[in-house]
DNA sequence: TGAATAGTTAGGTCAATACCTAAGTATAGA
DNA sequence: TCTATACTTAGGTATTGACCTAACTATTCA
């Protein structure tokens, strides 16, 4: 069953910023607290935990607190969900490409058979 | 060789709005003109044909003009770029786990060896 | 308990996005 | 050549998004 609380394209919008982008990446590498995750930018720690807040909407990450810090995690199940959805996409237009190219293929073979 | 005229936010960006996600879906189906695709939406034209505009400047469609109709078409590398992007965030992410869940299990055994 | 640390809340600015209507251009067909 | 069709261009509005500063809360540790 899909991991699917959220629509895809929530999650399209989490990744449509460099910066979160940048999130989820520094997230594959491993659990991050949120002032970990911000060093690398130069911006107001607000601004950056907005992001976080996007990200954490559209299902693409976890978090929760451990003292004083937050910790955020990656959640695999809604990139792969995004996944699945642009594979379903380019998979048909394959199947397309190639049910045409069989059809040029044939038609060559006939009129070479003249 | 990557097909990445494009970074992948862009992509994102282009797929982070419903209308845009259904042109989508629609063009993994078969080519077909602006109007065609224009059809279930009720919007106005300028507005659609601006999403178009949209997606094409993100790479994940081509279109050409045939008389007075603009046929449009999916380019399925951009999303298959995208689709390696998320791959390779998530399997990072899976095979840090795997090796947790190792580490435990190993934990385990050894305090059941006691 | 007082100071430092980690993050949150409130509130504001500016640019970009998603829409619209009205009027234009280019092609096809009678 | 006139008319209908298929977009495109121009220009406007309202909402959302990406940032900021200032001030607050919660937790740790000396």
């Amino acid at each position: 069953m899909p991991n699917k609380p959220h629509a895809v394209d929530s999650t399209f919008h989490a990744l449509a910023d460099p910066t979160r982008c940048a999130v989820v990446r520094a997230l594959s590498q491993g659990n991050a607290t949120v002032s970990d995750l911000a060093r690398p930018f130069d911006m107001a720690l607000p601004s950056f935990t907005q992001h976080l807040g996007v990200l954490e909407n559209a299902g693409l990450i976890v978090s929760w607190r451990e003292g004083r810090s937050r910790v955020c995690a990656l959640n695999a199940g809604a990139l792969r969900d995004a996944e699945d959805w642009m594979a379903t996409a380019r998979r048909e237009w394959e199947a397309r490409m190639d049910r045409f190219e069989t059809h040029i293929h044939k038609m060559k073979k006939e009129s070479s058979d003249d």
